[in-house]
RNA sequence: GGAGGGGUUCCCGAGCGGUCAAAGGGAUCAGACUGUAAAUCUGACGGCACUGUCCUUCGAAGGUUCGAAUCCUUCCCCCUCCA
C-alpha cells in the first residue's frame, strides 16, 4: 500500500522475518520476540487465513493472540480463497502500517512462496478465474492434462517446455493466463522482470531461518503433534466445519494437511491408525518442502530449531539487529 | 491331531522356470516452484573398484535344471478351518 518512508536516519525501516518448515517451534519463539521487542507479528501461513480452522492448524490460542494479535489469521472463511498476490497485498500494508507506529514488523510462518512473492514481488497476471479454472477442470477430466500441455505447448512454449505434462496446477494457471489475457505467461513475466517489478521492498530485512540438525527429531515432534491435535479434536473441528460451510475436498481449505486426511477418512478411504499415519506422512513431507525452500530458494540466516537456546540465540541477534 | 492358505527388497503387495534387482502402492531421500503453495509436480530408491554376460537378495537347508523368487524334499514360522 503505502510505500513507508526513510526513518531519520535516512534508512529504510527494519523488518524481520522468521521462517521455518511446521513443528519448528517458530510460534513460541516469535511470541518470546514480541515480549521482548517492540515488534508486531504478521502471519505468513496460507492455512491460518481461515477462519475456524485452529486446530489442524496449529493456529496460536486466543491466550496468544490477546496478549499478541497477529495480522493475517483468521481473515477468510474456509468456503474462500487466499493467494500469495493477496497476501503481498495485505502483508505490505499491514507492514506499512506496523511502520506507522513505531514499531518493527515481525514476518512469521512457513508458507515459503509467500515469503518469495513479498521479497521478490509478482508480475502483473491476470487474477484467478473460477469459471475458467472450472472450465479447465472439466476438460482435463474428459482429455488429461497431458493434452493440456499440449494445447499450451501451442500457446506458450517456453511455458510448457519447463512443465511437465502431468503438472495439473501449473499447467491450469498457465492455460488460465492466455485464456485471461489472450498472451502466454512466459512474456507477462518478461515484461514485469524488464519493468523492474522484481524488486524488493523497501526494508531493511533481517532473514531468520530455522532449520533442525536433526530431522528425525523433527519428525518425532511432527508424530507428537499430529496425534495431540487429534486428540484436542481435529475430526470434531472438520466435522463442525462441514456442518457450517458448504465445503468440498477440492478446496484449498480442505486440502491443507490434516483437513484432507481427516475428510478422507470421513469418506471410509482408510481407518483411525491410517488416519494418524496419513497426516504424519503428509506434514514430513510439507516440511521437507518448506526446508528445501530455505536451503535452495530463501536464503537467510539459519538458526537450528533444535538448539536448547534457540531464543537466547535468536534474541540477541534480533536485540543487536534493531540497534543498528 | 486333521484340512487348507501363506512366508518376496523398510512396509503393503504382484510375480509362479529364463525377457527379475524382481510390477504397483506406501514410506524415505533429493529437487522444482509467480494469484490453489499445508498446493502441484519431478527424480532416486539392494550393493559396488557402479551400467557390468558383476556381487548379494525373494523364511532356512538341500535337490532338479543350461538356468529357480518361481519345480521337488526336509525343516522353521504364520493364518484360517475341522477336531
Amino acid at each position: 500500500m503505502t510505500p513507508p518512508i526513510q526513518n531519520a536516519a535516512g534508512r529504510l525501516p527494519a523488518a524481520i522475518l522468521l521462517m521455518g518448515p511446521t513443528a519448528s517451534g517458530k510460534t513460541a519463539l516469535a511470541l518470546e520476540l514480541a515480549r521482548r521487542f517492540p515488534v508486531e507479528i504478521i502471519s505468513v501461513d496460507s492455512a491460518l487465513v481461515f477462519r475456524e480452522m485452529d486446530i489442524g492448524t496449529a493456529k496460536p490460542g486466543p491466550d496468544i493472540l490477546a496478549e499478541c494479535p497477529h495480522r493475517l489469521i483468521d481473515v477468510i472463511s474456509p468456503e474462500e480463497v487466499y493467494s500469495a498476490a493477496r497476501f503481498r497485498d495485505e502483508a505490505l500494508a499491514a507492514m506499512a502500517e506496523i511502520v506507522a507506529a513505531g514499531r518493527t514488523p515481525l514476518l512469521v510462518g512457513g508458507t515459503m512462496l509467500y515469503y518469495k512473492a513479498l521479497l521478490e514481488g509478482l508480475a502483473d497476471l491476470p487474477r484467478a478465474d473460477p469459471a475458467i479454472r472450472a472450465a479447465l477442470d472439466a476438460e482435463a477430466l474428459a482429455k488429461g492434462w497431458p493434452a493440456l500441455h499440449t494445447e499450451l505447448a501451442r500457446r506458450d512454449p517456453t511455458t510448457a517446455a519447463r512443465l511437465h505434462p502431468t503438472d495439473s496446477q501449473r499447467i491450469q494457471r498457465a492455460l488460465e493466463i492466455c485464456r485471461l489475457s489472450g498472451r502466454p505467461m512466459s512474456e507477462l513475466l518478461d515484461e514485469s522482470r524488464a519493468a523492474g517489478k522484481n524488486n524488493p521492498p523497501p526494508y531493511h530485512f533481517l532473514r531468520l531461518a530455522l532449520l533442525p540438525s536433526a530431522r528425525a527429531v523433527l519428525h518425532e515432534r511432527i508424530a507428537c503433534r499430529f496425534r495431540a491435535m487429534l486428540a484436542e479434536g481435529l475430526i470434531e473441528e472438520v466435522e463442525r466445519l462441514r456442518r457450517r460451510y458448504d465445503l468440498h475436498p477440492d478446496l484449498p481449505a480442505m486440502r491443507a494437511v490434516g483437513y484432507r486426511q481427516v475428510w478422507a477418512w470421513m469418506e471410509g478411504a482408510f481407518d483411525r491408525a491410517e488416519l494418524a499415519n496419513r497426516g504424519i506422512f503428509a506434514t514430513r513431507q510439507l516440511a521437507k518442502r518448506q526446508i528445501t525452500w530455505l536451503t535452495n530458494s530463501l536464503p537467510g540466516e539459519t538458526y537450528d530449531c533444535l538448539a536448547e537456546n534457540l531464543a537466547e540465540q535468536v534474541t540477541a541477534r534480533v536485540a543487536d539487529f534493531l540497534q543498528t
